[in-house]
RNA sequence: GCGGGCGUGAUGGAAUGGUAGACAUACCAGACUUAAAAUCUGUUGGGCCUUGUGCCCGUGUGGGUUCGAGUCCCACCGCCCGCACCA
């Protein structure tokens, strides 16, 4: 009898998909079409376990898609500017490009044997000319609908290296390289116009039913609409052309706890004080040391510099607050002032215990509660809330009704007005590095900052560049910056800065639907392949990738390049989890843990005897050494028993642990599957008509769960349901006829997962053409329906009894029969049932 | 710090508000074998004794809603993701 080869029958049918065309998709057909795609890589080098399963569901999809009569897309490229490359030349030497394309073959070598249905064809990386030079098209046209424009904005500053950081590149407020105390400086930047269109964006997430509700949400919190109210605190004797200070705050309920007010370090009020106050410019100056990241601004200790300065309350001229500069006011956010509310807020009640500020409750749970606070009150869900000082009685909860009431009361007296806020800020696309898509423009000494003329595109990135200093090659480079003035004809000079490579990755999949245009897209494409059906990827990229995407659509719909169709570009979304390894780990001579590859750990001893200490699963990365190379998993058991292993063990939207054992079953069990078809080929039995329905009663409910797992993302679930299939089919005593039928219908349901071994059990079956786009199987609903169910019988809530029924019965049978129980009579105890609810189909519950 | 998510046997996990632990792993027992591997079969949440179609407990902790809660609500604990220049 032969035996499941992996590695040979995978080669012959990737030969025959191949030779057959049947992933390349084309624009014209009569079948529904069907855009499915997976987030795509960087070029990191190496495909890990984390891109199997990424690609597998995708192509579980895709291949399910071909298979129920669609016209599918399902393309694969690379997302290959960014810092990793830059990394590499300056530590190895040779050059980003060189090593990210060098890097884009061995993926790819790396991922064809998966046997994914994928429309090589399609393929690019976004760092080819071909690609960026349509995304300078692409930024020109948004520059001319005033998409973007140019202000100034925060960067680390790194003052020994001279040169911009990346946040990642600053490891505890200092800089990765220099180890020098990073600073926050203002540059010029290039800014798209994302804030314009929170409303549009925010509205819009109500449409988008069939995106995970967490990612919406976290949607709506980052783009973060707020109504509050805008006023001003009068300014006691302040400097020059300063009356004033503009607070916008979203609790004006609680005006009349305010205790000081604060302005960010960067408010003009601080800047005018901080000339002629060296004591105030020491503070700021070190205030604007560390990093720019919100977790690093809102972690510092909270610190204050009092001004000097008073401000009046709106409401009681008499009454004096002070003025601090503060180092957790924001200028990005509302007017760069606040007022501190310490008994309600807890990082203002941190900051008045600290410079001894007056803590003024204004609501609290109760009418007899003490107002002396040990911390802030911040009512709870289920708190009921009593107004001991709120300005106008004492009827107001606290929300949304207390703030709108303020709003309205102030509005009435003349204090400030209500104003709708968003937390979002317009999107910073300049970086101060070579591996990205050059920003299309010159700075002309006549004319000032001009666009490219589009007949110059792409603005190509030179070649000869070295990376042994820091900072940016291209602003060192002899001659790439000079040029002439598109305008004018004068000499003049590029820019240096390159785009983020987030606008990369926020357009991919519109140019994939005419990868080889002249123009970004071509609109008839887009028009047929547009939305994207399907989009899979980590959760990592809930807010930022998917909120400029959303973004994206909608400036390419303004300047032309997509339909109207395309507003919203991903119809569904689904958000995998990550997949996991246990970590192995020895002490080394330090006192710091050595890790080790698990190919080299066994029974937790490493191969001279020394036992390994396992620490829980975590993300399979590098420098953990928890990880598993999947080039080597595919040599060892092939790509089927890859793709089913990481679907079978979780549900795709969580974490997944990679375990030896784990792929060893999932081996096993194709090997199981191919000695039960193999024998069954082999087999002459004779029709056996009960068996034969039982079997064929299985095969029908198999198809029916394991299509609804696949439609639904439950592929953990519809493998379980292969399993019992399997075994039922492995046990049935029924005809060959049958099993044969029912083997087919389980190289079908299989095919999506491990579609090589599914084409070899198809063809051993005697079929002719591929599996993959034979017809899906459809379950017959006649032989869904069993002659008996079993219903449980409870009494109050508890089990006691189970009763056979047809599933039709009436309830008031069902109650005869389920009281009639000596089980359900002995619970009874006697007692009379006060209520029996009968659940059709599900349940019988006596309520005594 | 802020926003979001998750938490179920020894392990991964299953369960439209309706029999908690499907399916798989591991363990144990049995069959086959000279033996091992492979394969096949069976048992396995904890406890009780009266061994029954028995009873009690059990889904991170504490409360609540409901005839009924792993599932919904509130509070807390732990872990994970994101925080705008990592991709």
């Amino acid at each position: 009898m032969s035996r499941y080869t992996a590695a040979e029958i995978e080669a012959n049918w990737q030969k025959a998909w191949n030779e057959a065309g049947i992933f390349r998709a084309a624009s014209s057909s009569e079948k529904p079409k069907y855009y499915v795609l997976e987030m795509f890589p960087y070029p990191s080098g190496r495909i890990h376990m984390g891109h199997v399963r990424n690609y597998t569901m995708g192509d579980v999809i895709a291949r399910h898609k071909l298979a129920t009569g669609h016209n599918v897309l399902h393309p694969m490229g690379w997302d290959a500017f960014g810092m990793p490359a830059e990394n590499a030349a300056m530590a190895i030497g040779g050059h980003p490009k060189d090593w990210t394309y060098a890097n884009i073959a061995d993926m790819r070598d790396q991922m064809k044997p998966l046997g994914l249905s994928i429309d090589w064809s399609r393929e690019f990386a976004t760092c080819d000319p071909e690609y960026y030079g349509q995304q300078q098209a692409l930024f020109l046209d948004m520059l001319k609908a005033g998409l973007v424009y140019r202000k100034n904005a925060v960067v680390n500053w790194d003052p020994i290296d001279m040169t911009v950081l990346a946040n990642e590149q600053v490891i505890d407020g200092k800089g990765w390289r220099s180890g020098a105390d990073v600073e926050r400086r203002e540059l010029t930047q290039w800014f798209f116009a994302i804030s314009d269109m929170a409303e549009e964006l925010l509205g819009a997430l109500d449409g988008l039913e069939n995106w995970p509700a967490k990612v919406r949400l976290m949607q709506e919190n980052w783009i973060g609409k707020s109504r509050g109210l805008q006023f001003a605190f009068g300014l006691i004797d302040g400097p020059d052309g300063h009356d004033r200070i503009d607070v916008y705050t979203t609790r004006p309920d609680t005006l009349m706890g305010a205790s000081f007010v604060g302005i960010s370090p960067d408010h003009p009020l601080t800047k005018h004080l901080e000339a002629d106050n060296a004591e105030l410019a020491a503070f700021c100056a070190d205030v604007r040391k560390g990093g720019t990241t919100e977790e690093a601004l809102e972690k510092a200790e909270k610190r204050g510099f009092d001004t000097g300065l008073r401000v009046r309350h709106p409401f009681d001229t008499a009454w004096e607050l002070p003025v601090y500069v503060a180092n957790f006011v924001l200028m990005d956010y509302g007017t760069g002032a606040i007022f501190g509310c310490p008994a309600h807020d807890q990082r203002d009640f941190d900051f008045a215990t600290k410079y001894e500020l007056p803590i003024v409750a204004t609501y609290l749970p109760s009418e007899d509660s003490n107002p002396e606070l040990t911390e802030a009150y911040v009512p709870t869900k289920t708190d009921k809330v009593y107004y001991n000082k709120g300005f106008a009685g004492d009827t107001w909860q606290t929300g949304n009704q207390a703030v709108d009431a303020a709003i309205d009361f102030c509005e009435a007296q003349g204090v400030g007005q209500g104003v709708t806020k968003y937390r979002l800020r317009d999107w910073g696309l300049s970086r101060q590095r070579y591996w990205g898509c050059p920003i299309p423009v010159v700075h002309c000494d006549t004319c000032g900052v001009v666009p490219e003329a589009k007949e110059n595109l792409p603005i190509r990135l030179p070649d000869d560049v070295t990376f042994d200093i820091p900072g940016n090659p291209l602003d060192r480079h002899p001659t790439w910056r000079n040029t002439s003035c598109p305008k004018c004809g004068a000499d003049a000079l590029r820019e240096t800065d390159t785009m983020d490579t987030f606008v990369d990755s926020s357009w991919y999949f519109a140019r994939f639907t005419a990868p080889h245009a002249t123009t970004p897209t071509d609109l008839a494409e887009a028009e047929y392949w547009m939305n994207v059906d399907q989009y899979i990827g980590g959760i990592e990229h809930a807010i930022l990738h998917l909120l400029y995407s959303r973004f994206f659509a909608r400036a390419m719909q303004i300047t032309g390049h997509l339909p109207k169709k395309a507003i919203e570009p991903f119809n569904a979304l689904f958000t995998q989890g990550m997949v996991t390894h246990e970590i192995y780990q020895t002490m080394g001579d330090n006192g710091r843990p050595v890790y080790h590859l698990p190919e080299d750990v066994k029974d937790g001893k490493l191969t001279d005897g020394t036992e390994v200490q396992i620490v829980p699963s975590a993300k399979m990365s590098k420098s953990k050494k928890n990880v598993v190379d999947p080039a080597q998993i595919i040599s060892a058991y092939g790509a089927d028993t890859a793709r089913w292993f990481v679907l079978s063990d979780s549900p795709p939207e969580r974490d997944v642990e990679w375990t030896a054992a784990g792929a060893e079953a999932a081996s096993k069990h194709l090997a199981r599957v191919y000695r039960i078809v193999s024998d069954i080929v082999a087999s002459n039995d004779a029709d056996v008509p009960d068996a034969d329905e039982a079997l064929l009663r299985e095969m029908h409910k198999a198809i029916q769960a394991v299509s609804a797992g696949v439609e639904a993302f439950g592929f953990n679930a519809a493998i379980a349901r292969l399993y019992a299939f399997t075994a039922a089919l492995g046990k049935s005593n029924a005809g060959t006829a049958a099993k044969r039928q029912a083997a087919s219908a389980l190289a079908q349901l299989m095919s999506p997962m491990t579609p090589h071994l599914s084409e070899e059990l198809w063809s051993m079956l005697g079929h002719s053409g591929l599996i993959a786009t034979a017809p899906w199987p459809v379950a017959d609903p006649a032989m869904l329906v069993d002659a008996a169910i079993t219903l449980p019988v409870q009494v109050n809530g508890k089990r006691r009894a189970e009763i056979q029924v047809p599933p039709d019965m009436p309830k008031e049978e069902v109650e005869k029969l389920a009281l009639g129980l000596d089980a359900v009579q002995r619970a009874l105890d006697g007692g009379t049932p006060k209520k029996v609810i009968v659940v059709p189909g599900r349940i019988v519950n006596v309520v005594v």
